[in-house]
DNA sequence: TACATTCTTTGCCACGTTGCAAATCTGCTG
DNA sequence: CAGCAGATTTGCAACGTGGCAAAGAATGTA
């Protein structure tokens, strides 16, 4: 473990430590004799460069931090999958913070007491409010992409499908299957949160389109978009005196959950109840029945997301952009026209 | 984004450099003044330590690597979060690597290319075989500890549970709900794999005591542990002439291919199939039915995994130390005895 | 007042690397 | 063979920090 230097493969290779340095690196003018030699040198003693002294002296560490409220939503975890495996192909590394739906941590990631140049940027898919993001001096943050929330304000790159589209179109796709008393699980209590605003205002949008009255028993909150919350909304639902004949989840782990509730009810999906989510996450293409989704892709989501912010660290002056990632409507079992009597 | 430095405090604060670094490493002796004066200096200017310096002069840098095959397979994002969890409270961050299933990128990683000091200790859960790991010189190689798999030699620490016991206890809670038929999916085509041969040892056994024949037709391979692989594993034991009235999984990801491959085909679980799995991830306990599996403390598994890396990292050279974490199994909708007739 | 003791503050240097620019060497032209 | 361009190699310095030990200030003691 201790740690071996330009120094020390110098002196083997009998080269200045300038030559070794720049053997590694590739300069052009080696002569191949003194390449080999420092090559010999370098595999002899097991020298690695020290990441950390080279990223003093570049002023880059090659290391990108990606902050999700929770590694293990499924969502998120497929996303770092693809964030990590692009960032790979740019030549970085992505480390991980959970800000675990603690606000306090959440801005602290984001304003700084850790801001600290051992990143080179950040990926942020945060669940703070417009408010505070707003109250970030671009100027003093590292190059930053968000991803998935808020709207555009021209002060930050931002990533995101377009919530209010997406969820207009889950819930005429129920309208189109017959439905008629659609309910939708994951409104947020703080009001500020964009994602689940766009989402409701998507919803009461297609059904107003199809001309059914909207009924605020039918909206139900979210906490969190775990399973846990999905079947808490859902169970509720079901006790109205007139339940839902389908339910609009903002997120596919609400709707998993949301499954359960329904056929622990005893109720039959799609007969019964219809189910659609959003975000298309493996779990749902295996569930039973296949859960009806809004797929976000998320490996175009992390592929312009890792040309964006490589983009902004090479450029950091550059104006802000905003992409809209496409999404698609995906039918599957729990939104199936079946036999319907009734 | 122009960095700003102790020197830069110092001016500021009319104080030496030097003693900027005290004030932010609380060093003990710094009159009360002059503390007020380069914090505030500290606040206007937003001064943040520069952790690559620091970590150059330090030697640590306060970052953690954790490997894994797959970040989006439920089990490693599960135990990810804990781990990022426990890190941040032993004051680390945690970069997450992906193997995919590279074998050429698994040995990478671990023997060096990138073992270039970016990082204090290494958790790693691999997939490399036994030889490779035994090959690995462990004076060359970062503070490591490997998660869940191999047999201790006393190299490396090691944490994992006793799999050769777990698949006994679920293949014998099988044979208890009156199974007889009893298939077996997840059997590594690489043989030198560890877990899953212990895992087929401990099926073996139990079936053994049970009384009951191995059939070479129901233990099937898997490549990976994907859902996939256990819904084409359990399509393929139920087109055999005499199919099984169980199946046990080596994971409980497969298992949730197993239960949708046998739901396609018509068969009841528990009644017509039992299935049982490995690991107790959240999304089998939410499915349909809820998935009997053995539970592995993802929690416990972090927190010794975190306790016994940073003792590594503090003292380099004591031994290697083993370290069982318990398993629990945990029956639920999918093993569950029902009326069965036959 | 002189001296010991403790508290504060500081200067110097190194961690390992690479940018810069200068030094040295090679081969070629005339 | 001088002179020159280009190729190759090198020394120096600096990135921002903290370890070390010493300098300087303040306090107590005789």
């Amino acid at each position: 473990m201790s740690q071996v230097t330009v120094k020390d493969v110098a002196r083997l290779a009998k080269v200045s430590p300038r030559t070794v340095s720049n053997v590694v690196n590739d300069y052009t003018h080696v002569s191949a004799d003194v390449r080999r030699r420092v090559l010999a040198a370098i595999d002899e003693l097991g020298y690695r460069p020290n990441l950390v002294a080279r990223n003093l002296r570049t002023g880059r560490t090659g290391l990108l931090a990606l902050i999700v409220p929770e590694i293990d939503v499924p969502y998120f975890s497929e996303l770092a999958r693809a964030v990590i495996d692009v960032a790979s192909a740019h030549g970085y590394r992505v480390m991980i913070d959970q800000t675990g739906h603690d606000h306090e941590r959440e801005r602290q990631l984001l304003t700084g007491s850790d801001r600290t140049m051992l990143f080179d940027g950040i990926l942020f898919s945060p669940l703070v409010t417009q408010d505070e993001i707003d109250g970030i001096d671009a100027a003093t943050v590292l190059p930053m992409i968000l991803l998935g929330e808020h709207t555009f304000t021209g002060r930050f790159d931002h990533i995101a499908i377009d919530n209010e589209r997406a969820a207009h179109e889950a819930t005429t796709h129920l309208v189109a299957t017959g439905r008629r008393r659609i309910a939708a699980v994951g409104v947020q209590p703080r009001e500020t949160y964009r994602t689940p605003r766009q989402r409701t205002a998507g919803y009461l949008r297609a059904l107003a389109d199809a001309g059914l009255q909207p009924d605020d028993d039918l909206v139900v909150p979210a906490a969190q978009y775990h399973r846990r919350n999905g079947y808490d909304a859902a169970r509720r639902l079901l006790t109205l005196d007139t339940p839902p004949d389908a339910i609009f989840c903002y997120s596919d782990l609400l709707a998993m959950g949301a499954m359960r509730a329904v056929q622990d009810a005893g109720r039959r999906i799609p007969d019964d109840v219809a189910i659609v989510g959003i975000d298309d996450i493996e779990e749902g293409r295996y569930a039973i029945p296949s859960l009806s989704t809004v797929a976000l892709d998320k490996d175009v989501i992390a592929t312009k997301a890792l040309e964006q912010l490589v983009r902004r660290i090479e450029e950091p002056d550059r104006p802000a952009t905003q992409i809209v990632v496409p999404h698609t409507l995906i039918e599957r079992d729990s939104t199936r026209v079946a036999d319907r009597t009734g």
